[in-house]
This record gives structure tokens, C-alpha cells and sequence, in this order.
DNA sequence: TTCTAATGTAAGCAGTGTAAACATTAATGT
DNA sequence: ACATTAATGTTTACACTGCTTACATTAGAA
């Protein structure tokens, strides 16, 4: 015998909303179909989600979250390029092994992060321990650490768009030297790649 | 007199779409609408478009055409860095001006873009250019241009997301130097920055 | 001129986000 | 302990969507 109340309904709802978005897209999911994966009524989720955009902005959080735990740099502990080039690696990880997640953080579906005090929050950490990591490394003054968080920000978000829009995987390089094969050079040497890149930055 | 023929409904259709979809977003256009703008049946533009992501790779085509046409380097006269500097520049700002087509074009919403070969030709247009105008700056194998293109280009892609997810418009960067303001700086030293990012990868 | 392919329409299905009114129960204040 | 309220769930319904099917009109080739 089921209760009327479902108890954990809006975890439950978040948790599938995260599996289900990463597996198909966002664009797949429906209010509907999350709520009879709950057993629950249509109508349902609309008492924990005001609007779609809600659900959205809340597996954002979860993929911020899990994008901070990923490229977290431990501040109190001496930090080296050699940091900034593995984070870097992880990000980018990442973002190709949770790419329909990481659409939904970077894309347009959610419109206005402040509406969403948890996401901003979630989103700005991977920011401020990057910009804590680039003050440790160097001494300077915050608007050129700031700089050099965007430059390398922009960087690796670049590249996640670009590679994956070349889908490159299982390509054979060796007989054809194009943008694919090139993509597939950088995806396999990743960390080599951004060393390079990292050290335009920092030595600089 | 209103003929049973429209004679011109496939470009119209475009026209309208590409339209609609730069103000609000390609989320918000539907086929039903657009069909009701060019005073035809809803389902006649089904006789062109065989479904909604091919009017989709209609749009992002004429986005991709209007990006070459504003990053195209002339390959017969000589090349010199400043042309990379200059061109890029006016990737990103195609990317700022034109985001909801910019969403379009390197999104998700068209899956995969050998489906529609208008598109994929003139998505690989200005990688082409792009590549030539590496060729010509330096003397170097495929795949060491390669390399340099995708680095170029992923830096300029990424700053389009970072620079748009920031909101940097009308922003004061005197108050409060953080990651928006910082973005504030960049915009409006685009060739500024630009020159440092293509010196790195020039010169290495 | 006839036939056919291209292009248009009408009607309808299954699915969507979400609003409104109502039902049940958990939480709370006395 | 009990009444009240707020939270959470259901039902119903509206307006909208992409797309299919069957049919109508007409332009262009034979």
C-alpha cells in the first residue's frame, strides 16, 4: 500500500532528472515521464519545481558540483603548474564524458543563474579556487589573475566545444590529417596540450 | 487573389527562421508559427523540411556563410599575424551579436551535420580559411597547422561562452574587479587580447 | 494535352508545459 | 490532544507542439 506523500520526492526527481538529461539530453526530458518514473501524478514535481527551468537550473547545480569535486585544487598546499595542467585535464574530462550535463551548465536552457542562488554559488566555486590556485602560483594583483582565469577558462571550455564538435572518436589519424584527426591528437594528448597552453599563460 | 502556390515559401521560410530564431532563440521558434507568418497551412512546410532539425541546418547554414563572409582572409595576398588577430576578433564578435544563431550552429540541436551537406560545407568553410591562412603565416606540415588551427579556434569559441555567460554588458570594471568585470576588460580589448593568443600560438 | 511530380491543405494523434481547483497529510501552535 | 495551517499530492483541462495521413491543386515534362 502506497502513502499519498512520497517523501524524498524532490531528491528522487532531481536524481533522475540528472540521470536521465545526461543519458538523452535535456531536450528529452519531460516533466511527465519524471513523474511517472516516480509513480507520481503529472502534476506532481510542479510543488518542487516552479518551472521547467527550475529542474534544469537544479541538475546544473549537481553537474557544477560534481565539475567543482572534479578540478578542486587544495589551496593550503603548495601550488604548482603542474595543478592548473591536471585540473585543466579533468575539466576537460569532463566536460566530454557529461556532455549533455555540461550543455545544460554552459548553454542557454537555464537563462539567468541569479534566479538560482544555489547554481551561482555551485558555478562560481570552480571559479574562485581557479583564481585562488593562480594567486598562490603567482603574485599579482586580482585583475591579472582574473585575466589569466578567463584566458585559461576560455581556453578549456573552447576546447570542450570544439572537440566534441568534431567527434573524433575511434578516428584514425594516421590516414587523414584534418580537423578530426588533429582533435583526436589533442583528446589523446590532452595533457601535453595544455601544458603548452598553461605555461603561454603563466609565464606571461 | 491569393494563388493555391506560394512559388517562394522554401527561402521565405529560412528567411523568417533565421529571423525568429536570432531574437528569441531557437527554442521559442515553431513550425506551426512559422508557417502562419508566410500565410500558409501549418503543415506546408513539411514539403521542405522534412522535420524541424532540418530547418534547423537551414539556419545554422546561413550562420555559417555569414561567419566566413565576416572571417575570410585572402589567401593570394600575403598573410601576416594581425590578419588571424584581426579575423578573430570578428569571430567573437559574430559570436556576441549573433548568440542565438552562434547556439544554433554549435549546439546540439542539429545532431549530426553529414545529414546535411550545405551545412557541413560551409561549417568547414572557414576552418579551411582558416588553415590556409596558417599555411601562408608559416611553412609548416598538416598537421602542425592542424594543431594551431584547432587552438586558435577553440580559444575563440571559448571566450564567445565565457564572455557571453558573464554577462559583461555595461558592467563597471572599476568598483569591483572580479571574473565579470575582468570580462568587461577583455571585450573592449578584444585585439589586445586576441594579440597575445595568437602570438603564443604563432610563435611556438 | 495528358500525366506525374511538386507543392499546398485539412484533420487529427500523441505528447508537452503549466494553470486551477480540490484531496490528503504533515507540522505547528495552543 | 486537538484544531488549524502549510506542504504536498491528484484531477482536469487548456493551449501548444512536431508530425502523420489522406486529399487538393497546379506546374512542368511527355
Amino acid at each position: 500500500m502506497k502513502s499519498y506523500h512520497h517523501g524524498n520526492l524532490k531528491q528522487e526527481l532531481i536524481d533522475c532528472a540528472c540521470k536521465l538529461c545526461e543519458r538523452d539530453g535535456y531536450t528529452k526530458l519531460s516533466i511527465r515521464t519524471l513523474a511517472k518514473e516516480s509513480g507520481v501524478s503529472q502534476t506532481a514535481p510542479y510543488r518542487h519545481f516552479e518551472t521547467k527551468e527550475a529542474l534544469y537550473a537544479s541538475v546544473a547545480t549537481d553537474g557544477f558540483k560534481k565539475l567543482h569535486r572534479a578540478c578542486f585544487i587544495d589551496i593550503n598546499k603548495k601550488v604548482t603548474k603542474k595543478h592548473l595542467v591536471e585540473k585543466g585535464c579533468k575539466y576537460i574530462e569532463f566536460g566530454l564524458k557529461n556532455a549533455n550535463t555540461y550543455d545544460l551548465m554552459f548553454g542557454t536552457a537555464v537563462g539567468d543563474f541569479s534566479n538560482y542562488p544555489e547554481l551561482l554559488e555551485s558555478a562560481n566555486s570552480t571559479y574562485e579556487n581557479m583564481k585562488s590556485a593562480f594567486s598562490k602560483l603567482a603574485n599579482e594583483d586580482d585583475e591579472a589573475i582574473a585575466f589569466k582565469c578567463i584566458t585559461l577558462w576560455s581556453m578549456i571550455h573552447g576546447l570542450v566545444g570544439i572537440l566534441r564538435k568534431v567527434q573524433l572518436v575511434g578516428d584514425n589519424y594516421e590516414e587523414d590529417i584534418g580537423p578530426i584527426s588533429t582533435a583526436s591528437l589533442i583528446a589523446n594528448n590532452l595533457e601535453v596540450h595544455l601544458d603548452k597552453v598553461v605555461s603561454g599563460i603563466v609565464e606571461n
